[in-house]
DNA sequence: CCGATTCTGTACCGGACGTTCCACAACCTA
DNA sequence: TAGGTTGTGGAACGTCCGGTACAGAATCGG
């Protein structure tokens, strides 16, 4: 066989999940995962096989780990009439807690579809996809407070509030108070 | 006296502007905007002092071009009471439009809000005023539209709809129908 | 025409990046 | 214990980056 690793796979990963989380693709550099995840570029490279190697499995972590969880009360078998109301209540705490990676640093696959690693179309469909669970959730969560509303209706209003998550999501870094007010705007549509 | 310079200044700040505006400050090269504007580094350095000398123009030629223009019903003396239904109409023609700079790039100044050059708390500082602009206008747009609201419920109308457009501005390049659907709630909402 | 001043092109600098190479250490099987 | 396989560390590679130094060309005032 050979040696075995002497590092933990998974912390390795939400190791170097926080370092993208925190810096964004590109400015993550070799040195900041090295240090971060206590490995040298070579165990890197022979895990990974390459930076990028390395970040998918980051983003698997960060939708495993940081946004499904979050999001199971609207993807649950029955889903509760007031789940949207927690869930956009429990994203507001998350973004404007001091200190916490969200409120400091947005959503890892947002921001990636920013920068130039959003060129590549493999991450633009993963951003595309987590939009869309997203979506669906909300979607759930709309339809089981206002099941009377007609679906076009419930479209509309998942829309908007999608969109006015993705939109605190995104400017959270540069204007947390705006990602606030943008998350109590969702919630007051979803109320109405 | 000495030597003129043998190029428009604004002509190269347009074309360093589209080359910010395509590519995003860190990933627009030297050599990028050398070929862009025609002008060598000496030419650049001493006409603008450094890469971000010319950002920096290229900067206010987009506020004063292209997103203040499009702005104008709303910041008028007199603002109509369908003149924000036709900016976001307006905008949402700019983002659908193929070929479009607002369409394959967005925004400029929202795009730049992500990267690291908005770790500059100057460029921080113009993003926050460009947002505070179009919430402004946003803003009047809602007076205009509902004068017997309430203030507090035209404060929460405006901040919904300048969520949205900032979000349909900074999902256009990965998501150009999530961006429509986001204007067209933005829409909704105003005329609701 | 002369000299000062200003613009422009070329070559170069130091540094950072992601990646690769190679020698060696550790562990398995036989 | 020997041989093959796999993990690890460190040095090196080629490339690109923003910025600078310098020499020359162009245009001014006198």
């Amino acid at each position: 066989m050979g040696r075995a690793p002497t590092f933990d796979a998974a912390a390795v990963v939400r190791a170097a999940r926080d370092v993208f989380w925190a810096h964004g693709y590109e400015e993550a550099s070799l040195p900041d995962l090295e240090s971060a995840t206590g490995l040298s570029r070579s165990s890197i490279y022979h895990a990974f096989g390459s930076k990028r190697g390395l970040f998918d499995a980051a983003v698997t972590s960060y939708l495993d780990d940081v946004t499904r969880p979050r999001l199971r009360p609207l993807t649950a078998e029955h889903v509760a009439p007031d789940a949207l109301a927690a869930y956009l209540s429990s994203l507001r705490d998350a973004l404007t807690a001091a200190g916490s990676p969200a409120a400091a640093h947005g959503c890892l696959l947002l921001n990636a579809s920013g920068a130039p690693v959003a060129h590549d179309p493999a991450v633009r469909a993963t951003v595309a996809a987590y939009r869309d669970e997203l979506r669906a959730g909300i979607g759930r969560g709309v339809a089981a407070r206002h099941p009377d509303l007609p679906a076009a209706e419930q479209d509309r209003l998942a829309e908007a509030c999608t969109a006015l998550v993705v939109a605190a999501l995104l400017v959270v870094r540069v204007d947390p108070d705006a990602a606030a007010r943008s998350l109590d705007a969702a919630t007051g549509l979803a109320a109405a």
